[in-house]
DNA sequence: TTTCTTATATGATAATTGTCAGTTTTGTAA
DNA sequence: TTACAAAACTGACAATTATCATATAAGAAA
């Protein structure tokens, strides 16, 4: 349970926004909405995980970025007035709540702190993307999923995107979504995760991956002659 | 000239802002800010292109995207109240004003349509950036610059990303730029655009390229089995 | 114009990554 | 537990893309 956007209008609008938000737990594999879909609302996430993905040209899943506890979800269509442009999918199981437009609009018209978090929200994930772009056009494949694993490791761990010790987080995705985060087709992940098990960089247990080498990986993120 | 974000207010307030705004032609080649710089106003783009790039790890630039007139630069990292993450770069001579933070916070208060513009602008350049995630991820080399070329020639045809015709725009950028856009190596720009030239989809007039075959590249762009 | 630096172009080759085909393992559900 | 479908893995090979070396052309400056 995250501290929701929320947390800090009084009392009565707590109490109104209580009665009106539907909770709903969505579970592992289950979508919370599809590209096309028009919002009426926005969702806002109190635990779990979900992924976005898109579908490329070819119909292969590219998933673009992740939400967590804490976050809204499906904000960025609503204020742009557009249809959703993405798939959201709850990796873990997820508790989220809808809140329709009117209501939204309406607090975050009288608590302009709520307006702002979403604007500095939007700034991030925008840094954030760039800052992907670049990797995604710079980096090599081997390097990339270092990134991702160091990342993904965190977010299962502690649901935050960064977090001091990566380690000892379980990475609990299949092959094909890792594949479809770092960009690349699955053989090629996997090829790569068995090298960074035999050099004890990770543990495999099934289809589980746990990171064991922090330093290890980050050698390998920056890794430029 | 673009029209501003601002020529919805008020008299007064235009006097205001006319008087305080510190307008700059910036010649092709100028920077207008650097990364690690903390933003202490915004720009605003009256004409002209600038480009806004990372480096990579190895050194390398990474065009993330571009401002044009009419838009804000430099407002993310001004609102998420961090340091430039990016260079900024005019590609053609561009008038640029400057506006100073408390002038702008004044006014995005005081016009709530202007917070509403940066909001589903900030949205646009979000959903800009993770479909180009998904095509640096999914499309080979050859399909993004197809794709980046008709793009630019709007660009610098019309000023805005999206045209009808994308012909005849007059595309002046060096190689070197081109593939810090696709996100390739220069040399495998050169020999696609000679393909390309010698498949009478462009024209190239010294290092000047210019579009010949608007849906002979679209083909390009949307090829898949 | 001539010179000179920088950008463009081309070739040869290596490295990276993708594809396809087939095998093994895993986790789940009967 | 057993059965089975899905996921993970492996190998061989092809395609794409990068790198390096070198040649040519372009455009700016003297």
């Amino acid at each position: 349970m995250s501290k929701s956007i929320f947390s800090n209008i009084d009392q009565g609008d707590m109490t109104d926004l209580d009665s009106k938000k539907i909770t709903t737990l969505y579970i592992k594999g289950q979508k919370i909405f599809y590209p096309g879909q028009l919002p009426i609302g926005v969702y806002c996430m109190s635990s779990g995980i979900v992924k976005l993905s898109k579908l490329g040209e070819n119909g292969k899943e590219q998933i673009v970025r992740f939400a967590k506890g804490g976050e809204l979800l499906g904000i960025r269509a609503l204020l742009a007035g557009r249809k959703y442009s993405t798939t959201s999918t709850a990796l873990e199981d997820s508790m989220v709540c809808f809140i329709n437009k009117r209501m939204f609009f309406k607090l975050s018209l009288k608590y302009p702190y709520i307006s702002q978090k979403v604007l500095t929200s939007l700034s991030h994930l925008l840094e954030e993307a760039e800052e992907r772009i670049t990797s995604m056009a710079q980096r090599p494949v081997r390097e990339r999923l270092a990134e991702s694993l160091l990342f993904l490791s965190c977010l299962f761990k502690t649901g935050e995107a960064y977090c001091d010790d990566p380690s000892n987080g379980i990475i609990s995705l299949t092959r094909e979504d890792i594949a479809s985060i770092v960009g690349t087709a699955t053989e090629t992940v996997i090829r790569i995760l068995s090298e960074f098990k035999e050099d004890e960089l990770i543990k495999i247990k099934g289809r589980k991956i746990v990171i064991n080498d922090v330093p290890g990986l980050r050698k390998i993120i920056s890794s430029y002659p």
